[in-house]
DNA sequence: CTCTAAATTAAACAAGTGTTTAAATCAAAC
DNA sequence: GTTTGATTTAAACACTTGTTTAATTTAGAG
């Protein structure tokens, strides 16, 4: 027997190179054989660990969620902080997570932007919800306890996230370096810049003055 | 000789008929053979009136754009109003547009994700970059006057545009019928609701209380 | 009618796709 | 050593892709 997973290198190696490709050429226009010539392994090891190429994605997809859920989880019941000071912090982990793996969430949004893959979007679609349903749970505290203004709650989440997701979209404005933006990371002082723009928007929205 | 455009129409069904392929499962995911076929033409057509799926798209482009730019134009250089009821204006204008024509959004959104096609991405960055400029405008007028507070202005057009890109990738969320709602028309409730939430929310951030 | 040029077609093209196969290699177990 | 099963490979598979070709149809002009 071996002392962990079979060549588990590989399996990463894959993962890695499906999702720098997939973030910049999207999911459909990248091939296999690029995948696999990236990561230096022949091209049947994607069959032959994956399954298939939606099979991939969908490993790439699980590797990399489940990581905000239990942020959000504790963040919902933290008793010591106001519904705001909630809100901020919410926008400065995911804020930083995302500059941190932007290719991840670039394939995240293209992906919800289509409808060709049903169960690909499916999978998509819940993992937002998912999250969703613990930001609703903030808002509807804050206006409850009479903190936050009576605002439309679904759209300022989408407000949120939109402008997180439009911020990647529109990346290329905030570095020098126009071949590598999509997939490297970001420097601090443009993370703290959204992150304080993203908080005092919200504050203005949401705090009655 | 012809009184107008030679079978103008069959250009137009073909336009037609990609533009809600294209929103629905991408470019690269549509086939010219499936565009031919919901336009009722010969494959070859294509090729014979664009000359290629690339220029097919690019026509796509520019038969759309060159509207939201004059009403800007105009709108800059208005001076009976205040620069708070410009921007009102501005997104009222700008979400009537979107939910008019939801399918063509979601393609230059979809597009503006990847990287694979520079130069229709650089034809996409042009026209966002164009309309941002005044718009920018709007906001140093604002601002310089003193009605607006100090705010971050390419970070707030981001929140702007932000908001209703991610209203159509969730737009799910907000009809009933589940398989049309990427390119049908959304009714004017949701509109009305879209357009006050982005209103509220802009006015709250931007206006000194 | 004839002539001409545009419009339209079915068929073919070469290239690339995701996936499978069957043989070869590897490494640990006995 | 041999055996066993997982790993890795090059080649082939069947299929789809965007585009082109060469033949046919159409329609307006002289």
């Amino acid at each position: 027997m071996f002392s962990f997973a079979p060549s588990m290198d590989k399996r990463e190696y894959i993962i890695h190179s499906a999702m720098a490709l997939f973030a910049e050429k999207g999911f459909d226009n990248t091939s296999i054989r690029e995948i696999s010539n990236k990561a230096g392994v022949n091209v049947a090891m994607v069959s032959y660990y994956f399954g298939s190429k939606e099979k991939l994605f969908e490993a790439m997809i699980e590797q990399k969620s489940n990581f905000l859920k239990t942020k959000l989880e504790q963040l919902c019941k933290d008793e010591t902080m106001s519904e705001m000071q909630k809100i901020n912090k919410l926008i400065s982990d995911y804020v930083t997570r995302i500059l941190e793996n932007p290719a991840y969430h670039r394939i995240l949004h293209q992906q919800m932007l289509l409808n060709a893959r049903p169960e690909l979007n499916t999978m998509i679609k819940s993992l937002f919800c998912e999250n969703t349903r613990y930001i609703r749970k903030i808002f509807e505290a804050g206006i409850a306890k009479g903190e936050f203004r009576e605002v439309d709650i679904e759209l300022t989440i989408i407000s949120m996230f939109g402008t997180i997701s439009q911020f990647l979209q529109r990346a290329y404005l905030f570095t020098d370096n126009q071949e590598e933006f999509n997939n490297s990371q970001y420097p601090e002082e443009i993370r703290i810049r959204l992150e304080s723009h993203l908080q005092q928007m919200m504050q203005a929205h949401l705090l009655k003055n």
